[in-house]
DNA sequence: TTGATAATCTAATGCAAATTTGATTATTTG
DNA sequence: CAAATAATCAAATTTGCATTAGATTATCAA
């Protein structure tokens, strides 16, 4: 029974891929251990090899399609481009992101969820589970934290607009779940596929977005 | 044990309401059947008089939420406003029905997807089984149909509009993604405590909406 | 080499939750 | 009223996973 012909083995990223596309199918609670591992071609059990559990897994997932695009996005919030023009490429870069990995994408939009649940707190737990939980709990808020940053990016650049009169007087809360509803809904019906390209549909967005907020 | 003092009895209508309530704050997936059984006060086992099984009593509170707004939205869509005051009213509608029944909003977002999932086709099964089967599969793509019908209201009053010239060339495909991707998103993010009401965010979004498609 | 560590596997274990079964109690209706 | 039907319950039953245990095999470093 040969096993292992000449693989090379199994990376954490390679899970984290390979996880994401199976998640954006399924969804996380019906995607089963057995089901990602099978992506990479190992077994359920393998995978505890390489992260602590399910829920880990996930946030793994989550992390990596956040801070991608968080960090490019970051670049041109900080860069001093006119309002317009920044808040342009902040939409594309977003939208183009989530088409270029639409795995990542509807995880996003449809598994955060699976983190808030108040996860059964750690009753009578030894002390490495007391351990891993809190270290869940960490990484779990400096995601969250993270994402908010995220929202705060396309806030201040709104702000920044009205401010130099580039931009009409909005609710700059309000706007920017306006914007980023449209943005991450783009994660779930896109289809590769489909018609357009997503740079495509960016640019048409990004145009119908800032005619919405030009003064 | 005195069971039952005096109680009505709970009805289809009850069960989906509270439901839909349990599920916005757990998710389809972690919500257990005893969870919703506990908000109407009967056991698990008592649901099963009510609902053939889990799904079907999700597709129940999809259906109910879709079909509250479809409804509305469509006689405005089917009546003869002026272009920009129709497409207005439906989306104020749309938000204003989601942040009214918060619970069936994001339930209409983030559980959808678990009817998507190709349901373990029915091997080997019991006539009986294979019938509720078929029923089930039946319901829920009628459910689809009427959600991709609200999606058409919308597209429909855009192509309008764009003929009768109160709205720009747009592709009206991707800006009825944009706006219902914004509007759905007021049913993740809206919570009844925060600092405006409904009316209030679907009046904001509205305008910002009309404003990018204004010829 | 050789020992340590990493990666993987097969085969349990354990448990939570959906669903069934088989009563019991309420409510209609003829 | 009496029988049928509806609504409910408590107590199994079942099953599908996540997770652990205990090997086995691969790889790397000294």
């Amino acid at each position: 029974m040969a096993r292992k012909p000449a693989d090379q083995s199994v990376s954490r990223e390679d899970i984290i891929l390979a996880a994401a596309d199976v998640l954006q199918r399924n969804g996380y609670e019906t995607t089963t251990m057995k089901d990602i591992a099978a992506a990479v071609k190992l077994t359920a059990a393998s995978l505890y090899h390489h992260f602590r559990n399910k829920d880990a897994l996930l946030l793994a997932v989550l992390e990596a399609g956040l801070g991608r695009v968080l960090n490019e996005v970051e670049r041109v919030a900080r860069g001093n481009l006119p309002s317009e023009e920044k808040l342009r490429q902040m939409i594309r870069l977003h939208i183009v992101g989530l088409t270029n990995h639409t795995a990542v994408g509807a995880a996003m939009v449809f598994e955060i969820q699976s983190l808030m649940g108040t996860k059964n707190p750690p009753v009578e737990a030894s002390e490495a589970d007391r351990e891993a939980y809190e270290d869940f709990i960490r990484r779990r808020n400096a995601f969250f934290e993270r994402r908010d940053q995220f929202e705060m990016l396309f806030r201040d650049v709104i702000r920044e607009g009205i401010e130099n009169g580039s931009f009409r007087m909005v609710d700059a809360g309000i706007f920017v779940k306006l914007m980023l509803g449209a943005q991450n809904w783009v994660g779930v019906w896109y289809k590769p596929e489909g018609r357009l390209d997503g740079e495509a549909i960016a640019e048409m967005m990004a145009d119908s977005l800032l005619r919405a907020i030009r003064a």
